[in-house]
RNA sequence: GGAGAGGUUCCCGAGUGGUUAAAGGGAGCAGACUGUAAAUCUGCCGGCUCAGCCUUCGGAGGUUCAAAUCCUCCCCUCUCCA
């Protein structure tokens, strides 16, 4: 089997690494490796994705992962990357989301006979005894080096408060505990986490003389430099409730020419001779290396069944017949009264979910956007009725890309 | 604890009594162009029962015909001093 290190290298996943010799050798063997994954939310969304990715390509090659849900850190927040303190969350919310995000990997990451583990880190941080903690963590932290930390740098021209600032030797203790516990030698995590993680390293190795590894991935910005991962709707999440996989699909078709060599090489596990050759491809014909993006995406995240829908529906829909098969588009039902009546068309458009207001349905369609079986709305006062419908169902479309199917309830 | 600076619409950031739903930029949306891409140009960008009305400038009161702008108290942040 090919060493994991050169599937990274290749694929993209590599921003630092404390030793890449070392860190190869260590994986020439089945070693345990661990990501943190903060519960703020009750679901993942694609910042993670690259993060999961990895653990899945670890698993693959034989090595067992922990997904390390930070329970016990998100107590506190975490100052990397951020420039303003995060909302502290409360017990139960924190419980309630680790469980969300151990169901969530779950679906890339097989977690069944102990090959791979999902931990904690409320479980050994939330008791700690503070003066032992001092006494035996405590005293390997040079303040002097934290503060040289980029991430806390930058908090510093802002305001960092006492509880942020432990954060670094709470996330260090994760990693000591994971090795002592679980023979954990290699911690990745997005690069905004590589002080930490040095920190980690570097504890272990004063505690236990023992030295282990870390290994960052690139921050995922897209070709303009923005973050990833967000749309129209907000944040592009994992969980198809939120996230519905047509939109996910959507999400992945419609990222920029020049990220989808490097998305195909860190998204989905085709081989890199086809990603390359992917990458090649020109003008136009660049749509096809993007189908296939989304299509191993959501596939990845959905499973096989969810992505043959949301590409038939997105080729039904982007197709030459567009407008003519709607059954592909998420659907919204309408009170037969209601469309008796007759319904003002930025009404529908807003209740629909297309748009967020009806300020923004009334704007969206004075400026064109808004379109009824593919024809434009005239005026956003437009009372859309029975007779509008074309076999039983009549398809909005904001802008060019958003699609609702209307049906009678 | 003392002294000073500051909290403005999604973000950055102007505004220091009426002409301010609040400059400018970013993000976002729409139109044109296109390849469900990028770049570019144009328009939009608090809400609503939308030629009008309502709600916003840390919070609560007050002055005034009129306040984001003035006063009082409170909360929070930063800088310096201890």
């Amino acid at each position: 089997m090919k060493n994991v290190f050169h599937i990274f290298e290749d694929r993209g996943f590599i921003e630092q690494a404390t030793d890449r010799e070392l860190v190869r050798e260590l994986l020439e063997n089945p070693t345990t490796c661990y990501i943190g994954f903060d519960p703020t939310a009750k679901s993942l969304h694609v910042g993670s994705l690259l993060p999961i990715m990895s653990l899945v390509h670890m698993q693959r090659a034989g090595h067992r992962p922990i997904g390390l849900v930070g329970g016990g850190t998100g107590l506190v927040g975490d100052p990397s990357g951020k420039t303003e303190m995060r909302n502290i969350l409360t017990l139960g919310e924190i419980n309630e989301n680790a469980e969300a995000l151990k169901k969530q990997l779950s679906r890339f990451i097989d977690f069944s006979d102990g090959k791979a583990i999902i931990a904690n880190n409320a479980d050994w941080l939330t008791d700690l005894p503070y003066i032992e903690f001092l006494r035996d963590i405590g005293r390997h932290f040079s303040v002097n080096r934290m503060l040289a930390a980029e991430s806390y740098r930058a908090r510093l021209e802002t305001g960092l408060s006492f509880i942020e600032f432990n954060y670094m030797l709470l996330q260090a203790y994760d990693f000591w505990y994971l090795f002592k516990h679980y023979d954990c030698r290699l911690q990745m995590g997005g690069n905004d986490q590589w002080g930490n993680i040095l920190a980690g390293a570097d504890l272990t190795r004063r505690l236990e003389g023992e030295v282990i590894h870390g290994l960052t991935f690139p921050l995922l910005t897209t070709s303009s430099g923005i973050k990833m991962g967000k749309t129209h709707k907000g944040a592009v999440w994992l969980d198809a409730s939120l996230t519905s996989p047509y939109d996910y699909y959507q999400y992945w078709i419609n990222q920029d020419d020049g990220d989808v060599e490097r998305f195909l090489g860190l998204f989905t596990f085709l081989p890199m001779e086809e990603v390359r050759q992917l990458g090649r491809l020109k003008g136009a014909d660049m749509r096809t290396a993007k189908e296939v993006l989304a299509y191993e995406a959501t596939k990845l995240c959905h499973g096989q069944k969810e992505a043959d829908h949301a590409r038939e529906a997105s080729q039904q829909l982007f197709g030459p017949d567009r407008e003519k098969s709607p059954e592909a588009a998420p659907t919204y039902s309408i009170g037969q009264e209601e469309l008796d009546q007759g319904i003002p068309a930025y009404i529908l458009f807003e209740k629909s979910g297309l748009c967020k207001t009806r300020s923004e349905a009334r704007r969206l369609i004075s400026q064109g956007g808004g379109y009824i079986n593919g024809q434009r709305v005239k005026t956003f006062e437009q009372a859309i009725n029975i007779n509008d419908l074309q076999q039983d169902c009549l398809l909005l479309r904001a802008g060019k890309k958003r699609y609702v199917r209307i049906t009678q309830e």
